[in-house]
DNA sequence: TAGGCGATGACCT
DNA sequence: GGTCATCGCCTAC
């Protein structure tokens, strides 16, 4: 197993942000994106190794695809290597085509910049469910990224939203100025101190 | 097999 | 700011 540095999954964060996302007739730029460490991270899926995070474990450049509260649907792209199951969260991202499909599927029509803000509203607005689970990211079917490209503008960083452990690691990377970024919220579980674990 | 929990989001006050 | 809907997954027994 090769070592996977904060250092490296952060880089890997910060790759994502201004990409662009091809869902099914949907495609975003991505503005908000979280990292998770793998193993070693407690706030991470892989934390545990179960048959729901074994994709985490796999290759990277695929989609790991889970449900969350019953309702929603969260995206992470498997940055990898093999083994070491880190991932980065999808949080949000701004509708650059599909735009009617969009505003279909989330039955918003009054503010674009709400479309694809929070995880779960991303992946309503590109159409992903746990049928793209284990998707290859690079392959001619949609869901895949765009090529990779820079940000565009700078990058702002701050804790993980939601999470119960970890909650003040700050791996949330966003776009600056981006309407389309989610408001944070600490999870009501997390203690109040500085985590345990910092990059 | 049953019970508890969650990387959420929308609505209400 | 607070509450609640809702169900797949994980763990304990």
């Amino acid at each position: 197993m090769v070592p996977l540095s904060s250092t490296d999954l952060v880089a890997q964060a910060h790759g994502l942000l201004g990409r662009t996302l091809h869902g099914h007739g949907v495609t975003v730029r991505l503005t908000e994106v979280e990292a998770y460490a793998g193993p070693d991270d407690p706030a991470s899926h892989a934390a545990t190794r179960t048959p729901r995070s074994e994709i985490m474990y796999g290759a990277p450049g695929r989609l790991y695809v889970y449900r969350s509260y019953g309702l929603h649907h969260c995206a992470n792209v498997v940055t990898g290597p093999s083994g070491h199951a880190a991932a980065v969260l999808l949080r949000a991202g701004e509708v650059v085509d599909g735009l009617d499909l969009a505003r279909q599927r989330r039955g918003v029509v009054d503010d674009d910049a709400r479309l694809a803000r929070g995880p779960g509203n991303l992946a309503s607005a590109l159409g992903l469910t746990l049928a793209d689970n284990g998707a290859d990211l690079d392959g001619d079917d949609a869901p895949r990224l765009g090529p990779p490209g820079g940000p565009g503008r700078p990058v702002v960083t701050g804790p993980r939203v939601g999470v119960a452990s970890a909650a003040d690691v700050p791996w949330r990377f966003w776009l600056e100025g981006e309407t389309t970024v989610s408001a944070y919220r600490r999870n009501p579980r997390a203690p109040g101190g500085p985590g345990a674990l910092r990059p």
